[in-house]
DNA sequence: ATCGTTGCAAATGTTTTGCATGTCA
DNA sequence: TGACATGCAAAACATTTGCAACGAT
């Protein structure tokens, strides 16, 4: 179990400065254009290994849309939270639930089952949107 | 607005046969295998096809895995509903959430969002793999 | 005889991987 | 220098689609 040296690199930087800007979740392709309009030029799977290991460390949340695509977004909190997306601006508010996660655990217990756990998105229209 | 005939053809019983004997979720790949282990000869775009309308049709519930894969299991309840899937046998119990549909609401409410929806899937072990 | 359906192969689109080259520490 | 990181092309996948042949009504 030795650690791996991470090393920074330019690509690394910029990955993670378009992610710091981001309020919102967006796709592997939307990052990598949003890199090349920033005239960082990365290539495409280097953009997925800096986004795998921002996942991996926890430093981005990763979900997937209707279409099946993964879509990442720096996480603002670092406890389990759910995502509050507007359809039309994919504005993201993350919101804690405690009543939800009671209901999980006793909706297992009702059948039986045992160590839950579960995927929660939140979809709707904002007020600056509605 | 016509309506356009469905046919009755020996693929599309045989889909459907498969998916009334499956009590689990299962993949497009895994449901086309399970037709060839009956001896149905089936082309994969077929079984694609005709489970994009039994979907359609509101017969059959999707959802998609980890993998990003699309699972189909046929609906029993037509109600809307939520999936409690065991981790272990794939074995599914639908649920019904008032309290949790209420929670959505009210957690839309709170930051302005409407017309809310919801994607929920519950995970644990059951009674007979734990 | 229609016209929906099928099957195959090819296309699509996202994500991953092999490998030679680059570069941070 | 040496190990990790990158970039490109190619591979791997699930899924969709074009089109000619098929078959239910």
């Amino acid at each position: 179990m030795t650690e791996t040296p991470i090393r920074t690199t330019r690509q690394r930087r910029a990955v993670a400065a378009v992610m710091d800007d981001l309020d919102r979740f967006a796709s592997a392709r939307e990052i990598h254009d949003a890199l090349r309009d920033r005239g960082e030029s990365v290539g495409l799977s280097t953009v997925y290994r800096n986004l795998q290991a921002l996942a991996d460390a926890a430093e981005v949340d990763q979900l997937r849309n209707d279409e099946g695509e993964v879509l990442y977004r720096r996480c603002i909190t670092d406890n389990h939270h759910h995502h509050l997306v507007c359809r039309e601006c994919g504005r993201t508010v993350e919101v804690q639930g405690p009543a939800l996660e009671r209901w999980v655990e006793q909706v297992g217990a009702e059948h039986g089952f045992r160590q839950m756990a579960h995927t929660l998105e939140l979809f709707g229209t904002c007020d600056q949107c509605g």
